[in-house]
DNA sequence: TATGAATGAGTTTTCATTCAT
DNA sequence: GATGAATGAAAACTCATTCAT
């Protein structure tokens, strides 16, 4: 601890450690996110994160650990806001349509969406990647498997729907849009919110 | 001396550089599934082409061109077996179906899967890559249009549901179910299957 | 010989050779003037004279004949006007005048200034060019050194110059100032001419 | 553990960088002049430097900037001496008279001269070089220019000569005969040196 | 005779990693 | 602990030349 007297201008050695670790990779995770994965490289991202080149060689073994550290934490990071708003959505009906709200109002465009494209593409070659990525998945996917619950309680899902795989249904839909997003921006997201309404409404 | 018989024992210069370009473009796509788009080497290429390294550069102006034109004709490819089957289905639940029974049966492991993840993320930074991969989507989307008319005809979809919105859906939910399938193989296919014929089928 | 009657609508084969190895020659002259003596490329070369590729390597022993004999032929081609003009000038005074005079138009700017520069750069290497240009020099040099045996007869030249070594210095100076000008366009031309003027009539 | 006496034995890092790049333009320069601009390769040149050949790359941004930097320094330095000479002769005739010595001498066989031929011909294509070409020459030409009007003061050249236009004629005249004598070096050195001597001599 | 596809040697450039200070 | 200069392996690209047709 700090000494209580408050005089905490030098940081310690150990916390400049951290503090340059952590640098290092929010600057890896923008950089995968603008060039791709595979054009990172280790002086732009000692650029970037404005620390001397030897000093990413000296926090991490080697580029391929500095990445796959990285885009662990990105996974968590990325779906950590999805994953606070399923738990206090009161319905998914309304997690739904704040979905589609955000992909209308541009958030196809946000950083996080390239980053994890980027991470899943490197995920099929690196097993430790997937399962930590995958580990992220199943909180998400728990997350919507509650409120299927809470909805089918309430009669706003039918009561013989598997819950699982509903929420399965449900993530996958709203991520394979994002992809289609992601390849045709001119894609109706209209009419296609409205047959999702149509499809979930449709039940009651 | 070409004999009237048309038996062309020897092809010509011409016939052979077309084969040649062809065997290049080949190794390219198996190569971008294996390794990975920025993994492709030009050497590996021309080695599992069996052509001299040399040949790639003559062929195409560079990597950059030749991993293009490679990937525009995989997206043509790779899609076109789920368009004709889009086109012969008899109803969505059968292709829905059909694209179940495919995934459970390893489809995943579909050298053509990695291959598209690949020109997804290539082609968030490449315009003209991304348009070639979005007409191909579009035409899928469009076959897929066409079975939902036939199905709301039928009754076996709401008529109000809008028909190509209702057709993205699908593809969507199928293409993202792939997604998480590929970071998560252990996903519960059937619970999946299950929850959509539940929601699909609520509708009658 | 062509036949007399005057039917010469087919080149014979022998003179569309000697036609392509012209094209290719000029061809090669003006892309060593254009992008120097070591950017030029067989390719190229092809391109410009509007002859397939495989025709250089046909009609020429390797590039480096190909250039060789199209520099041979480029000195003799360059200095045949200077040649001319000082065989007709009436005086050291009257050629001299007219080398400002040209300078002054922009006359550096003319291709076969760069041209003779590559070749002369070249010549430093090839003792074979350097000859053939050397010869080509030292007929210019004779043309000014009759020019300067008409002028003393007339008084305009002192009696007791050396008339070759009279020669070479006019020859000499207005080629290095060509290579001054190359280097630095701004040189005022005009107080140079004043100059020379003062000089050479300051023997009157 | 620097000793304070300032004997540094071992050289420290950054001076060993600033060695190893001047070791690569030393051999950059070299070569120019012995193979030509356009045959110098970034390994011959390392192999000639003595330092790997990864060191090009990391201190020079590519072989053209290596090249220019190269060509920068070297016209500063083959210019350096006559510059001298030019500001410490006692008279323009003294300083041609050791001009035309070292001419006779060999003096067209010194490196510089190959070099100072291939700069000047990259010059032509590259601004940069050339403004930087052209500035020394311009300290040369201001060195001949004040010997000028020395010598006018002492009547030996004509008091109502341009005196910068004569310099650049006495430049332009020594510059171009060294070009004549690279082409033709059996040419008369000293029937050239008597005319010159006529020429000047003569106003007197 | 003439073509242009094919070849492979050689060059530049990039970069992760190492290591002396 | 930290730095940044240095290294060498590997990659793409260029291009003169060759050769089958």
């Amino acid at each position: 601890m700090d000494k209580p007297d408050g005089q905490a201008e030098r940081p310690t050695s150990a916390e400049q450690g951290v503090a340059t670790r952590k640098a290092i990779v929010d600057a890896a995770l923008a950089l995968i996110g603008e060039v791709g994965w595979g054009q990172v490289t280790t002086r732009a991202i000692a650029s970037r994160a404005g620390v001397p080149h030897g000093a990413v060689g000296y926090h991490f073994n080697g580029k391929a650990e500095l990445l796959r550290e990285a885009a662990t934490a990105a996974t968590t990071q990325a779906l950590a806001e999805p994953i606070t708003l399923a738990r206090h959505a009161g319905s998914l009906a309304e997690l739904v349509e704040g979905t589609f709200a955000w992909y209308s109002g541009g958030g196809i465009s946000d950083p996080s969406v390239a980053l994890l494209l980027e991470v899943t593409r490197e995920a099929v070659r690196d097993d430790a990647l997937r399962e930590s990525f995958a580990s992220v998945l199943r909180d998400y996917r728990a997350a919507l498997t509650d409120l299927v619950r809470a909805d089918q309680e309430r009669g706003a899902v039918p009561p013989d729907a598997d819950s699982a795989g509903t929420a399965t249904v449900v993530a996958a839909l709203m991520d394979g849009l994002l992809l289609h997003l992601i390849l045709d921006p001119h894609l109706d997201i209209q009419a296609t919110a409205s047959a999702v309404r149509t499809l979930l409404g449709g039940n009651r």
